[in-house]
DNA sequence: TATTGTTATACTCTATAACTATA
DNA sequence: TATAGTTATAGAGTATAACAATA
């Protein structure tokens, strides 16, 4: 009966879910898939990161990573460059062509998918965000807690 | 500069891709795929549901659900059967076996993945349900003001 | 020895569209 | 004509594990 957590969960669920059929109609103009557009989206705005670093944000795991970046790459939307420091990391950041993708892409992407929130006020928002700041704050407490069991079990 | 909404995402997205993350290593040990656990806790605890239905549900689409059934019928845990008044249409629901496995998998899952919500109070439930609810009324009107125009564009 | 990234395998999901049978 | 589900195709993400090069 402690499952008063489920509720909120499924919630969680479907708004996700929602925002993703909403934004991914979007992506998809762009020719991008769920995962690309994740990977232009986190490199935007950035110098560039590892390929590590890459994963560990985008939960992709690294056998996979190899793909998208290499279909990315493809595309010339990404370019990959040895690090000086580290010769066995790869430093992936966004091409002038990723760039632009990212500065056309994403605003797009972003402007249609807002468009739900245009009577969102200031207070919904902070209601929201709080809320889910703490959420993201004991599941990621969670995760910690898990991780080291992994493989003791 | 009205992009205030980015940040709710963002967080929305992490704390899902941090709950999947999570819950997927339990879902991933009762043999389920993500989708196929998708399935079994949306036919739990109904009469079942014809395949548009559970499609509508779980946002896999029909092409995509005739595989994911099929695979759920292999392992057992699903029957279909067509329905009576409309004989175009299946009717799908939990076997013997796949309502147990509603009912332990689902239970496991749940406990496990909901760990996390020890130390939450009813008020903390309360203000994320709220906040949760009001966001996903406007996603949902959202897509249903952005369907028609599917073809349009 | 541990870590970064690659490769290979096998499976699963996805989008799309043409198709069958029923309504 | 429209709808429920099937089939086929092509592409993409996933888990897993063995592997090379580097630390």
């Amino acid at each position: 009966m402690g499952e008063r957590f489920l509720k909120s969960i499924r919630l969680l669920a479907e708004c996700m879910q929602g925002y993703e059929r909403l934004s991914g109609e979007y992506v998809r103009r762009c020719g991008l898939t769920h995962a690309q557009f994740d990977i232009i989206a986190t490199l935007g705005n950035t110098p560039g990161m590892s390929y590590k670093e890459l994963g560990d944000k985008t939960l992709i795991t690294k056998g996979t990573l190899t793909g998208v970046i290499e279909r990315l790459e493809q595309k010339g939307l990404v370019e990959r460059q040895r690090s000086d420091c580290d010769k066995r990391s790869f430093f992936v950041r966004l091409t002038k062509a990723g760039e632009q993708t990212f500065c056309t892409a994403f605003p797009a992407v972003v402007a249609q998918s807002g468009k739900v929130f245009k009577d969102y006020s200031e207070d919904d928002f902070a209601r929201l965000e709080s809320a889910l700041s703490a959420l993201k704050q004991v599941i990621m407490a969670g995760q910690a807690a898990s991780a080291p069991h992994r493989e003791c079990d």
